[in-house]
DNA sequence: AAACACAAGATTGGATATCAATCAATGGAA
DNA sequence: TTCCATTGATTGATATCCAATCTTGTGTTT
């Protein structure tokens, strides 16, 4: 359907969602090309997409590389996060049906379940994809690309960053901000938020890479050959306190 | 200092939102190629930008044109514009310090100044500058940049409108947004910006091309030759009912 | 040994030529 | 007139080549 250069840029990006590919690695164009058994030429297209979305920066005569956001831009993402959510939340008080507060509810017990069942693994997803479901019931698509986009550059993030916050206390969030908003009490439901993104951010150090530094070709390996590949979404931890290696977080109760 | 695909992608925004490539005007790679004097390639890499930032759209195998927003996607980037500047707004009324609130109380008798002595064209270009500004003023290069990219699509915008809107109302607008803001009266500022776009929007009909379809080669004429053209922003308005052709906008005094 | 300078190698940015696939348009046949 | 096929033009992509620039490694000088 999409160009080539689109269809590599995706499987880029979505390795560096699954923290395969970490922030200051090399894309060097002649390895992603024999990576990929394209030119050079596609290589750079999809790079400049990547750039665009904010995940790669290119540097004139030295190469791309997947981006490094400094703590000032991590900051800045999680503002623009909240402020666009906070703005949906407060067209989505006015304007939700109750087939959309079902659709949310629904969605957290699902992601409660998975936690239940000890699915940590899906549980990481469904607590992602909360924030994607509930602004595409704002039903407005140019605000979803927008959202989307932030969404992965904060995962990119999360590459950088050790975050040993309190997993549960957000799922309890999501409830939480749906209740507020369906009662029409939507200060504190945007107040929510707020404090939502920044217990994230607080659990932020920005300091060495979490995650281990793979080759390009080690990364990308398990999105090549079969058409669509299966469901390789390993994201490899590296020296954390262990938790198996589920997800992307530590799933501390905190006791606060 | 970037790329020679960057930089053409910056004379064909230019020329986009000068209203000199007006949407549904093809954008075939040879004769780009052929004006800026470059390979296709570059060209092809231009479009890819261009097409990521909402202001073209690439068909498989028939390749680029500018941007044909339906009425529908052009009330969501409306929308969108709206929720960003409401968020900023609710940022600037806790943070803004003087010398902030001063900027914009400058910027918006500039071009007061500017009406006053009938320099349309500067008044109009600095009606749409009060918005970056006000964005600008929040600190966030993040969202600087989201919403600098919506402006250039609503600008996008008005070459498929005609716009018969009262532009003094706008204006004083911005400084009634600026006193109820700087009062900390944010709920009530809040609803002057959704009420300013949505008059915005209401003039809108989105019906023939209001301006003339120019060949690409003409388009993008005045932008080429010496380095960084003087400042060629003609923007010739077609069958309107006149008004001398000196900015984008009618200059109707309603009578409400 | 440390610092500097310089040359070699590698990589990027870009140009050109070429090819297959697809779309559009023309023209002919029913 | 309508339908279909051939032709032409454009795009998507490759391979090859070249210049500019960056990196690296070596060698020299202090």
């Amino acid at each position: 359907m999409s160009s080539r250069s689109q269809a590599i840029a995706d499987i880029l990006t979505r390795a560096i969602i699954d923290h395969r590919l970490v922030p200051g690695c090399k894309l060097g164009e002649r390895e992603l090309a024999e990576i990929f058994d394209v030119s050079r030429i596609v290589v750079r297209q999809s790079l400049i997409r990547l750039t665009d979305d904010g995940l790669a920066q290119i540097e004139r005569n030295r190469g791309a590389f997947v981006a490094r956001p400094s703590m000032q831009e991590a900051l800045e993402i999680y503002d623009a996060l909240t402020l666009v959510e906070q703005g949906v939340a407060a067209q989505l008080s006015d304007r939700l049906g109750p087939a959309g507060w079902a659709e949310l509810r629904q969605h957290v017990e699902r992601q409660r379940q998975a936690v239940a069942s000890g699915n940590d693994a899906l549980a990481d997803v469904l607590g992602q994809e909360f924030h994607t479901v509930f602004v595409r019931l704002s039903r407005n698509r140019v605000m979803q690309e927008i959202h989307a986009q932030l969404v992965r550059r904060t995962t990119l993030l999360r590459s950088l960053i050790t975050a040993d916050f309190d997993y549960c206390n957000l799922l309890d969030d999501h409830a939480r901000v749906i209740d507020l908003l369906e009662k029409g009490r939507l200060k504190p439901a945007m107040e929510l938020i707020d404090a939502h993104h920044r217990s994230v951010v607080r659990g932020y150090i920005m300091d060495r890479q979490v995650f281990p530094e793979l080759s390009p070709r080690e990364a990308l390996e398990p999105y090549l050959d079969g058409k669509a590949g299966e469901a390789p979404k390993p994201a490899p931890r590296k020296k954390t306190g262990d938790n198996g290696g589920a997800g992307a977080h530590a799933h501390v109760h905190a006791a606060k």
